[in-house]
DNA sequence: ATAACTGTATTAGTGAATTGATACAAAAGG
DNA sequence: CCTTTTGTATCAATTCACTAATACAGTTAT
């Protein structure tokens, strides 16, 4: 992993997103258990509030779910996983057209700068 | 023109990213007088320090210059606009790219999303 | 039963960023 | 020349958000 953090944004909006990211990615499995609040601040060196307030967001978004006393763990809904990956996709597909569009760019052109190197 | 402001992002940078895709892309030609800081504040029903502001921040990117008492002009220099551009585009597809990967899709996969529809 | 581990709630400090009111300065143009 | 139009500077208010300290609560395991 990767924990290094901006200074531009919340960290606890950046923990949000690489948790969200690793679990959409399949890279936490289904249902497996995640360390604890104390744990992963710790080792982040992140207020443990901090690091709460990161787990309730994923917990609203539903992706993981808190046994109070045991811990929290990923969802185990598959299709809401496949649904908010498929969203973000789409989301992200349509920021990059927008501003693409914006700055004149043909789709023939996007394309092309998608193919481009890596 | 679309004025519709967000409320989350301040309005100075969203004024600034309006003219500047206007800039680059052609919308205002090169060399053109843009409307004075109290007149466009005035239109758009905001500050005109807010919009002095946003203008601020086209002059330090060199997009614009100012003739004291006279106005303010669209740079003359096509070089930078291109280069901007360029770069834009180039960062576009990298956020893009990186968020896609992080998602688990494969290039194939980005390039089909980025035919779908629109 | 008690220690050690979970998550939760409440509240305050701090700091920063955005917006807005107002006054200044300089040139243009009638 | 004096009114109008341009950009500029300064400073205050307010709001807002993030982080942090600290105390609470409930299971589990030894």
């Amino acid at each position: 992993m990767n924990w290094i953090f901006d200074n531009d944004r919340p960290i606890y909006v950046q923990l949000v997103e690489q948790l969200e990211m690793d679990i959409l990615s399949g890279n936490y499995p289904l249902g497996s258990k995640l360390p604890s609040v104390r744990e992963l601040a710790d080792l982040l060196k992140v207020n443990p509030n901090t690091m709460q307030r990161a787990f309730l967001e994923l917990e609203n978004k539903g992706l993981v779910f808190t046994k109070r006393t045991s811990g929290r763990f990923v969802t185990e809904n598959k299709n809401l996983i496949d649904d908010l990956r498929e969203e973000y996709a789409k989301k992200s597909v349509g920021a990059f057209k927008k501003s693409m569009q914006q700055l004149g760019f043909s789709e023939e052109e996007m394309l092309d700068h998608v193919k481009e190197k890596g």
